[in-house]
DNA sequence: TTGTAAGCGTTATCAC
DNA sequence: GTGATAACGCTTACAA
């Protein structure tokens, strides 16, 4: 910068303010400062920059898994946005364990970000102490309650389990099998649909809970075994759009009509949801806008900004295809 | 750090070292500095510190795409191994575009990364004058060159091309069609596929190339156009697993037998390759050896130490399964 | 083993 | 509109 301004014929802090506040500088001096950047080829030093303003224009976001579509999906757009508000994303895995979170950011704490992002509602204690202690705004995602940390954008995953149930009674179907993720979301979706399903029908539902990550072979060998446990026919509420397109292989494997004799609902209306054969039904949840939403509230936090509200629902809709 | 200082009845400076250097300090001020930071609450500032020791402990890292499962998948290890050196990865999002990888690397720089990890060989002339005048050790991945920018580790894609030729070849098949993203390292695998497979087979194979990212959508509607414009039997090489996967289900819905009608070869080795039904023949590369060496090779850079080799070939291999 | 002093490259505050 | 000066919270000599 010391240089910049030398050659311009300017201080330092006049290079300074060309950057960071042009309407303070004369077109005159704005225009040889440019000139002289372009000629020294200058690239400015964010961490200095953010050291002597504290603010580091930087967004530390937490994420149980970077290779889950759901999540990758939602972090592009997320990122997507920041950026355009000037703002770099520091991404984290945290692989639904607490103690993994909590330890992740401790180390992110220390790069002084401006706001955080989390997934979900549950931290541990320690975690919440450790952002209230920091004072940074954060936004919870993906899930929704009425006392966040801070702020929060997402979706009711009980409503959701709620409404597939109802969805599936309406169509007529009377016996269910649901295969659930062991994250903590998705049971809790699971449970919903169980418990809704049941009152409707008076029909207990067959459960299988799985370890880990969802994926295509889990939803194969989670309907195999249910029909070796004597599962004969009905509809199979899956976590996943991943699993629930397993179910659709296995079925077509024994040579099992979809949606007669075995019916398939999937969640997160993933891209190639509209492409299985037959179609899938699944529940869809705007991930792009998610991803908006939580950056453009997380910015007025950091700006200080009145924010109307704390908590935004931004719901999901159950599409109908032809599995369901 | 001064507060804590303090606490523990030492200067500020001697905390530094209690953190960074602790073999430096006595035990007994350890244990009173080390009491002291937990009363405290004290959250080191990476920002300070990386001004004063021109170490931001941050790597950049530009992949084309997040969503798209072998670079999440590739980036996952990535991220893993380099903070197990104590290092933060800044990961965003290139789209393919030289142009938005040159914009993009430009913001970057000014964090002062320690270190910069960028897909594939092909970047534009003002991106490595970027980096070179910035002297930020590289690694190139994804794709080998005899002529780094600074360091690669990755693969021949022609040679892949050409080992799936081979393959099919001596399967038995003797016509081919070929389905391939747009982007650069995708149609050079395919190419060299092309080139092999006719020189062994004297036959021309049918070509499509597709606009955009991969989807098991592209994948159906590839098969469905090529089978319009003539294609009746043989094997179809695609440039990923998605695509494969789309060319399966199409097939299938035609009530086209696989291999015998149709055979089928994907590209990626996917966690869902060995689960679709039939089980997936593919090109499978180890994304997470890769991440793990890109990681070593970045940090040996880094700590400027001797590296034997600047260039790593980390393979492929030909997993066969049922489809081809 | 510990402390002192001088930066690191910016921004913020004030004066001109 | 521009410039001097003092932070920002650390690390790195060097001295004790």
């Amino acid at each position: 910068m010391e240089a910049v301004g030398r050659l311009a014929g300017v201080s330092q802090v006049t290079v300074s303010r060309a950057l960071n506040n042009p309407s303070k500088v004369s077109a005159k001096t704005l225009e040889r400062i440019k000139n002289a950047i372009e000629l020294t080829g200058y690239v400015p030093n964010m961490v200095a920059g953010a050291l002597a303003s504290k603010r580091s224009h930087l967004i530390v976001a937490l994420i149980p898994s970077i290779t889950n579509f759901a999540y990758s999906e939602f972090i592009k757009h997320f990122i997507q946005v920041m950026r355009g508000y000037g703002y770099h994303v520091l991404t984290a895995e945290t692989g639904l364990s607490q103690e993994e979170e909590e330890s992740i950011l401790a180390t992110m704490l220390s790069r002084r970000p401006d706001g955080i992002m989390m997934t979900g509602i549950n931290h541990s204690a320690k975690c919440k102490r450790m952002i209230l202690g920091s004072g940074i705004p954060v936004v919870e995602i993906w899930d929704i309650t009425a006392s966040p940390i801070d702020t929060c954008v997402g979706f009711s995953h009980a409503k959701s389990g709620e409404e597939t149930a109802k969805f599936a009674y309406e169509k007529g179907y009377r016996h269910a099998l649901a295969i659930s993720a062991g994250d903590e979301r998705a049971l809790r979706r699971k449970d919903a649909f169980c418990d809704t399903f049941n009152k409707l029908t008076q029909n207990q539902v067959d459960e299988i809970c799985l370890p880990g990550q969802a994926s295509l072979e889990l939803g194969r060998s989670s309907l195999a075994q249910a029909i070796e446990n004597g599962f004969k026919s009905g509809v199979v509420m899956c976590s996943s759009d991943l699993l629930a397109h397993g179910v659709i292989i296995e079925a077509q494997t024994r040579h099992l009509k979809i949606p007669q004799d075995i019916a398939v609902i999937g969640f997160g209306n993933q891209n190639f949801a509209a492409f299985t054969a037959p179609a899938l039904t699944t529940v869809k949840v705007d991930r792009a806008y998610l991803g908006s939403q939580a950056a453009k509230v997380l910015m007025t936090r950091i700006d200080q900004k009145p924010l109307e509200n704390k908590c935004i629902d931004i719901g999901f809709e159950i599409v109908a295809r032809d599995s369901a």
